[in-house]
RNA sequence: CGGGGCGUGGUGUAACGGUAGCACGAGCGCUUUGGGAGCGUUUAGCCCGAGUUCGAUUCUCGGCGCCCCGACCA
């Protein structure tokens, strides 16, 4: 539909909006009506918002066909028995959601796709003549997020697009790896957004690496590193950077064990007691798998956090660790406070870069009275394991110690990743090569979620009276103002121009409703159609009509030609 | 799952151990008509359950739901 008498639109604006709702887009997109919630996380989308929705919906499928790939779909209810193949249904990272049939039968609702097309591909013989292919489609996809938030940002229901590649090898893949690379960049520029490639942790959908399309602004949850010249951009769970010696010209020390008073319990009480930086001092956090019930400390320099994410990668235990509790801590022989950088039993000790950049750490092995000084990596204790393992922080430096790294915030609007062959190897999923042997794909997968590309718009594109939506995508193209004057006599003259607009193939929201102008000036603010056409008596006295666009803060008076041009150009 | 806040007409809110008030909205009438207008009138509400109490929307407990922070995740 092309066109709206806002009379007749289902889903009113509202001019008061519960002060519950924090993010700017799920308040403007509340009181404008575009969305309603439901229950926390699940959103319906009214007339106006799924015209937009449909319109992102839209410029994807034509990038993703232009890349080549196809349209396709897959049932909502994946059969468990999939997800138990991958052992995914111990990994999701989301809770995953099941359910019976009648028959017992039990299954998944779709979070995402991977092993449904794996599925559907091994069961054809296929050659290596067919490859390779890209597969996609819009699905609603569930997942039981611990916490939703923002609105669409984080939702708990919610239309992806994911799309799905086979190849046979690892050379073909990159292809296509830098085919979607491009594409998703083309997909955000028309969406009116500029998006950064951050180098990323493929967490639970496995592979070797990925990247998550991030637009920069406040309402995100991601976090990622940008080096100045742009040429280095990764997420902080994977952020690489350099440790600087802290304290190289200082002399090698002897270990001691001095006595320290009771009162220093903390790392900020240890800092205040000996006066030095937290650098000084070495830290231990302790980890449990959740799986296989081992504990991992993880040592590292006092001013630096542990990743969990690069912890978690370099011990293989993806998605399992959490942290010790107290009771962890009494099964190695410790308590809060008194975790020793070696000696303890029943556990795997591993070491962060950072440890080497010290002489003469204090700490390390705290009784309840004494601690340990003068503690050197490499001398006194070794680990077993010794990897990057630390959060980057802003302004650290770049790996070859070059740029500073700026921290940024953003919305992940989609992502890219290298699979490998971690799911054909996994569901023994093969194509026969041109030697006739049988062959695991090499594959990649592609994700954008449409609910949160349309709040990621809005956090972009709004002011302090309401959305202000990038042409391509807006809900309308027009809004039409009709102001009928004190006797109605306007009427007339809008109606034609309403039907005019509609001969010529314009999309136009009509503002029929007998209110005030003001109400409708708000409204039209607030529902931030990019072009706002008025018609008044004032307006039909000159024979013209009045033309604001809502990113601009004045209107013109025009002719209707020049309109009609500027509007069909 | 941990911490915090909250649950009152459609929306936003107030008060109170005993009668639930206001504003917006919606309906009707009149007026008004270029930035959420006015007057009148109508409409509509205490999340659920248990307990304490003569009496609970109010206090207590439990549940459910919502928001925020964290954990987690994309």
């Amino acid at each position: 539909m092309k066109f709206m008498r806002q009379s007749r639109l289902f889903g009113k604006t509202s001019k008061t909006v519960s002060k519950e709702l924090k993010a700017i887009s799920h308040k403007y997109l509340h009181q404008g009506g575009f969305i309603r919630e439901s229950t926390a996380g699940r959103y319906y989308f009214l007339p106006l918002g799924i015209r937009v929705r449909d319109k992102v919906a839209k410029i994807i499928e034509e990038e993703m066909d232009r890349a080549g790939a196809q349209k396709m779909i897959t049932p909502a209810l994946h059969p468990l028995e999939l997800w138990k193949e991958t052992n995914r249904t111990d990994t999701a990272g989301f809770e995953l959601m099941t359910l019976e049939d009648r028959r017992g039968s039990s299954f998944a609702l779709g979070g995402t796709a991977e092993e449904m097309i794996v599925d559907l591909v091994r069961g054809y013989n296929i050659s290596y003549k067919d490859l390779p292919f890209n597969i996609y489609q819009f699905s609603s996809k569930f997942r039981d997020e611990l916490r939703a938030r923002g609105g669409l940002l984080r939702a708990r229901e919610f239309v992806m697009k994911d799309g799905y590649s086979f190849h046979a090898n690892e050379e073909c893949f990159k292809k296509e790896y830098q085919s979607m690379w491009d594409t998703y960049t083309r997909i955000f520029e028309r969406l009116g957004m500029k998006s950064y490639a951050v180098e990323a942790d493929n967490g639970y959908i496995g592979g070797e690496y990925c990247h998550e399309f991030v637009v920069e602004c406040e309402a995100g949850e991601s976090v990622f590193f940008v080096s100045e010249d742009e040429e280095y951009i990764a997420h902080e769970d994977v952020a690489k950077f350099k440790r600087e010696d802290v304290n190289s010209e200082e002399e090698i020390k002897n270990l001691e064990i001095i006595e320290q008073p009771e009162w220093v319990k903390t790392m900020e009480d240890v800092q205040k007691h000996y006066k030095l930086p937290a650098s000084r001092f070495l830290k231990n956090v302790v980890y449990k798998n959740r799986i296989s019930e081992e504990i991992i400390i993880a040592t590292i320099r006092g001013d630096l956090e542990v990743n969990k994410t690069k912890l978690e990668q370099v011990l293989d235990m993806v998605g399992m660790l959490e942290d010790a509790t107290e009771k962890d801590l009494a099964f190695i022989g410790t308590k809060t406070g008194y975790v020793h950088s070696w000696g303890h039993k029943n556990c795997t000790y591993i070491a962060d870069l950072s440890l080497r950049t010290v002489k003469n750490f204090i700490g390390g092995q705290k009784e309840e009275k004494t601690d340990s000084i003068n503690v050197n990596y490499g001398r006194d204790f070794e680990h077993e394991i010794i990897a990057d393992i630390a959060m980057a922080k802003n302004g650290f430096l770049t790996e070859d110690g070059k740029q500073k790294l700026e921290e940024k915030r953003g919305v992940e609007v989609g992502n890219i990743f290298q699979l490998g062959k971690h799911y054909s190897s996994r569901m023994n999923a093969t194509f026969v090569d041109a030697e006739g042997k049988e062959n695991q794909y090499y594959m990649g997968c592609y994700g954008i979620g449409l609910g949160r590309n349309v709040a990621t718009v809005v956090e972009k594109h709004h002011d302090e009276k309401g959305i202000i939506w990038p042409s391509q995508i807006a809900p309308f193209k027009v809004h039409l103002i009709g102001i009928p004057g004190r006797d109605g006599s306007a009427r007339k003259e809008i109606d034609e121009f309403y039907k005019e607009l509609q001969e010529k193939g314009i999309e136009v929201l009509y503002d029929d409703r007998d209110i005030n102008p003001g109400e409708k000036f708000a409204d039209a603010d607030l529902i931030g159609c990019p072009y706002r056409i008025v018609i008044s008596p004032k307006t039909i006295e000159q024979g013209k009509v009045e033309f604001k666009k809502r990113a601009e803060k004045d209107a013109q008076i025009i002719e209707k030609e020049s309109l009609f041009e500027m509007l069909l150009k």
